[in-house]
DNA sequence: CCAAAAGTGTTAACAGTACACCCATGG
DNA sequence: CCATGGGTGTACTGTTAACACTTTTGG
């Protein structure tokens, strides 16, 4: 959304950028609540800080949004910080991580070291493209926890809160949006898109009627067969796919 | 959330905020999307701008968050930036309005005279202290405008969005969450709390089956009987209250 | 008395839940 | 051949939607 500015107004814009910058403003940080479904249960990114505050804690992936010079050149949107601290956490592309915005947390206080406001975002990673996260990071110190069972330590700053929202709204949003598709491999069968429900909301599903409400899905059109069927220990499953 | 600083990370922070403050941020603010039930539609509040940028269109109530020295004082949070905003544009005090986080806008170039990041609200009026709004504003000039069928001409800055994202909320949470009681008065008849809803969805509810509905918030007990009556052209209703 | 809103009742369709049971396969 | 998950069917319950109907009031 690019606004020209009148020549007419432009003396008025020079007084106000000379008196704003004047006053202090926050740092923007976007943070990156990063999740995964792996052996049916929900799993969260973290890396360890290694500078202080909290240094050696860990804390969700994030980093300062990039402004450039404030006037000519404005710098990054939020939504492309996001992606662009996301590649450089995972090393995953853009167009195969599912990204949409959580909340901006922004208390007084919730860095010691200034006023920063964060705003978070939540990522959800097909489980195939999971364990190539970790080596694709720089060489810093990433690791995938189990939120379903084993919580984790207190995070840094206010992450654990953040985190909260996270689970919460995913699982506000599971039943209603098509956000599941993005927990299970391009091709799934119907168990494994059921666990990822179990997983999200931590609470067992009566197999033969999810499948019913699988059912509908097709029906729908939001899912279609695909072709094979998945051989594991047991008898073969059909898998499908979902539809754009 | 107040952390303290162990005095071994003291020179760190220092060196850090000497670094960081080198670098150019953002300028935040708090939009308001501030609404309201009445006559049978959804009516927004927006003020006419003084000052260029956009000097003599409509926008959204708003302003810059308070940040203080950035570090021994960090200001305000967001909650109490959007709730000082609420008061200075409509007079209404904290507890009698619905307030809550919406999303944040962060383009660049969305604000033509730097970097400025929104960080967007949206609040619900009760339509009995809706028309006591102008009043209590500082002078600036105020309006409500329906939403529902004229809706207004293209607003500032990207604010257009910022209401559209704000109609979007409320309809999907209107239909699980009980923000529906935020727009009627403290009492209130079943077709005044239908109204509400077909104002916020834009279509017709059957008057039968709604208040089918509203009997289970009643079992619920999410609404009581309320003593006496409403006395309107036809015959008299039952008034409610909501509980809690 | 009559228009119009308040309020009651009936029915069909459909989604959620619990559970019984058959099917196909790897070991 | 058998344990196990894949897959089908059924009966019960509660919710939604459409609509016919009665009641109560002001003008």
């Amino acid at each position: 959304m690019k606004h020209s500015i009148p020549d007419t107004e432009k003396p008025f814009i020079d007084a106000y950028r000379a008196r704003a910058t004047a006053y202090p403003r926050p740092s923007v940080t976007v943070d990156l609540v990063i999740l995964t479904v792996q052996d049916t249960d929900l799993k969260l990114l973290l890396v360890r800080r290694k500078q202080p505050p909290f240094a050696d804690w860990w804390a969700l992936p994030g980093g300062f949004v990039r402004v450039g010079d404030g006037f000519e050149d404005q710098g990054e949107s939020l939504l492309d910080a996001a992606h662009r601290e996301l590649a450089e956490e995972t090393g995953l592309p853009r167009d195969k991580v599912f990204l949409e915005q959580l909340y901006t947390f922004g208390d007084a206080d919730r860095d010691p070291r200034m006023r920063v406001i964060s705003v978070a975002w939540y990522a959800l990673v097909r489980p195939d493209l999971a364990p190539f996260v970790t080596a694709g990071s720089d060489a810093a110190e990433v690791r995938w926890v189990s939120l379903s069972h084993e919580r984790p330590e207190a995070l840094a700053f206010d992450h654990d809160r953040i985190v909260d929202t996270a689970v919460e709204r995913i699982r506000g949003k599971v039943d209603y949006a098509p956000i599941a598709f993005d927990l299970v491999p391009p091709t799934f069968t119907v168990a494994e898109l059921r666990a990822v429900y179990e997983a999200i909301n931590g609470q067992r599903y009566d197999a033969s009627n999810f499948r019913r409400r699988f059912k509908r899905m097709i029906d729908d059109g939001l899912v279609a067969r695909a072709p094979g069927k998945r051989h594991t220990a047991r008898r073969p499953a059909a898998v499908y796919s979902f539809v754009r």
